[in-house]
DNA sequence: GAATTAAATCTACACTGTAGAATTTTAATT
DNA sequence: AATTAAAATTCTACAGTGTAGATTTAATTC
């Protein structure tokens, strides 16, 4: 009897094993400890259930990983549209930063899903930010694709490097976005 | 006699099947056309070669990617010191994008490496294309971090998103950029 | 000529995501 | 109440991955 096999089918009563959120709580715990996107069979393992079992809740492994970043993508900084606009910036950066590299594989997972709508968590909250400065479209749009794809590049190289880089050392270049900005 | 089996064994007079330029040519063809990393089995099955026979000539796949990386980085764009420095850089980074956007994999290899020789090509680069505005260290170095990182933030979104995003899109945020450092 | 090294193949393993079928229970329909 | 359908789960199995280890053959060295 070396391994207990589990009972089939559906189970008894109301006690649902699974449910979206579970599973989906279950991948971030694992994702933050052991710093990788976990396998299946690891997920599974830790929830006490088959691995099949999860696609009863997704339809494979990407979509499980688009809902975790959809998840954890609402938890970067609420800047206040009335601070400081330099400091509220390099707040909303350092938290982007923080999520990315605590969770590795959101931003490959981000950046590869059909709908942009964790991608524009980010932008909406820069929108936010940068309010006091009321930028044109055109002033506006490169300094977004400066700073996300900026950012990005940092989150890419901290998942590269785990622990060797800290969220502090986007400030200079920081300083150097802002010079170019306040110099309209 | 359906499959062929080859002979075992070294192969007799000076035919040597394999050498280490053979086979990172072989891997960069492979990277360029099907727009991604080849399994060994692929890499192996183009080259006539048993996946084992790689292992004489590379450690691992890892020490493949990167003998493949150093040797793709050093045809990046070797900038003129006396030219236009806005224009050098702008080439510079064009060229860079290129070759992380036709080669993917390159961008993760390099980051993850342990020998920073590759990451370093690029920064030697860009110093050359800076050499005419003579910056300080304490200038240079956040310049140079921003760019890289910025690059390789823009060369990942590409090689999520193949095809869909042209080199040209860093022109105005390099502007930008250009901006904040002339006018110190 | 014997021993060593080089260059290759073969077999086999653990790990991955996941397709497809079977099983058990609850809910819906007749 | 009986039947049918749907929901929630497990089991089995497969193809694809990198690669460890043993084996084979030929060239080189002593």
């Amino acid at each position: 009897m070396s391994v207990k096999q589990k009972k089939r089918g559906r189970p008894a009563g109301s006690s649902k094993a699974l449910s979206k959120l579970i599973i989906l709580q279950q991948a971030k715990n694992l994702l933050a400890e052991q710093g990788k996107i976990p396998t299946l069979r690891a997920l599974a393992a830790e929830l006490n259930v088959d691995p099949m079992a999860l696609y009863h809740y997704f339809a494979n492994k990407a979509a499980l990983l688009e809902a975790v970043t959809v998840s954890l993508l609402e938890a970067i900084y609420q800047p206040n549209p009335e601070g400081q606009w330099q400091a509220e910036v390099r707040q909303l950066c350092h938290s982007y930063l923080e999520l990315l590299s605590r969770y590795p594989g959101l931003l490959e997972t981000m950046l590869k899903m059909s709908t942009d709508g964790p991608a524009q968590v980010f932008i909406a909250r820069l929108e936010q930010a940068l309010t006091p400065l009321a930028l044109a479209k055109v002033e506006f749009e490169p300094l977004r694709d400066l700073l996300a794809d900026y950012l990005h590049g940092v989150a890419l190289a901290m998942q590269c490097n785990p622990g060797g880089i800290p969220v502090g050392c986007v400030d200079a270049p920081l300083d150097l976005i802002f010079r170019g900005l306040t110099s309209r």
